[in-house]
DNA sequence: ATTTACATACATACAAGGATGTATGTATAG
DNA sequence: CTATACATACATCCTTGTATGTATGTAAAT
């Protein structure tokens, strides 16, 4: 039972994932040899060797297959133009927030990236993922800022970077205290909450 | 050369502390093993078994010897009586910041933390201790709003418990992309910017 | 329509190197 | 003399990477 077709070996891959996700998830990268993801899969480890390279390559795949369409999703919410710009911050920050709650598979990678993995020399290439995308929706995030400020929604006389930056540590922290202490608080709730409050800080 | 007196065992011990707190912060806690520290301390594994019982427990130590004076330290901050109870809201949420900054040893345990140990089931007591401080932490910090709000300072008719939560998560997610992403901004002043927004979005 | 040839998609086997925990040795402070 | 504060030695278990085996899909040649 070997050489199956480009689909059902698609589906292998998907299997492997599925598998690194949980275990990366309940025990750690570290702590999840090769060969239990393979086992958790129902395959060996020359399963994986084949469609990755080692364990650093597996995360980033990971990490892809979630991201991707998050991405997407996410220059979605963006183009509503219907909004206004501050309305447009607003609904993005929250989003982020109860994609991490209702998507099971954000939650997981959300869960591996901030509590289960140790971004070291190995990680590098996965810590450069991490640190372009977030570099790419700062900026988007910003010249929201900007053009909210050219609304008169925001106070001109601020820096739109930090306030974006401010923005993206408060949203990104609720998610981690949420994930390290789970149920400790509902996150949809207290992200609409402080975000509004912190734009509001913000206002002319 | 064995056997030596209490002083120089305590002595040997924070070396090792100093020297896992290091590689840790180097190359993860995963990836150092116990051979490593023990060597750049100068010392041998013997000497790590003789004053840990493991691993796990060396983290925890580690963390205990700078999360115990950060801890003091952050109460006498609280028990400024002269300020209001906004500016000391305020002021405690910054010294967070300001600590990462200007304290190495902090810093070091912060990064170790957030970016170089996985909270899987071996460091579970760490986990608890973390969320132990956090907790008695975030309800020394809802009371702080609640007097606050009884000062006027603050809107009564909001939820001084989620107005607390929002701010842990405001300062630990600047705290977490300034660590990951080091030198991309100013800790310090982002946070007095953002955490000043925060609070003045819930005034009356 | 077979056969041939090759690439694919894995499974299995092998070698080497740690890492951990523990048991034991040992010199000295108290 | 005894407990202390380590160093050393040992056994066990994993883990990774790679090399090799193998069965099948697929396309081209005949």
């Amino acid at each position: 039972m070997v050489r199956k077709t480009k689909e059902e070996a698609q589906a292998t891959r998907n299997q492997l994932l599925d598998a690194a996700a949980r275990l990366f998830c309940e025990q750690g990268v570290a702590s999840s040899s090769l060969h239990e993801i393979a086992e958790a899969a129902g395959l060996t480890r020359g399963a994986i060797y084949w469609h990755f390279e080692n364990k650093g390559d597996l995360l980033t795949a990971l990490w892809e297959r979630v991201a991707l369409p998050m991405q997407q999703a996410f220059d979605e919410v963006a183009q509503q133009q219907a909004m206004d710009p501050l309305a447009r911050i607003q609904r993005k920050a929250c989003w982020v927030a109860e994609c991490i709650e209702t998507n099971e598979p954000v939650r997981m990678l959300m869960t591996i990236l901030m509590l289960r993995c140790e971004f070291t020399q190995e990680l590098e290439s996965t810590r450069g993922h991490f640190l372009r995308v977030r570099e790419d929706c700062l900026t988007q995030m910003a010249e929201e800022v900007r053009l909210a400020m050219q609304a008169g929604q925001l106070d001109p006389a601020q820096d739109n970077e930090k306030i974006a930056v401010g923005l993206f540590g408060l949203v990104d922290g609720l998610c981690f205290h949420w994930l390290i202490a789970p149920g400790r608080f509902q996150i949809a709730s207290v992200t609409r909450l402080s975000v509004s409050a912190y734009l509001a800080g913000f206002k002319p």
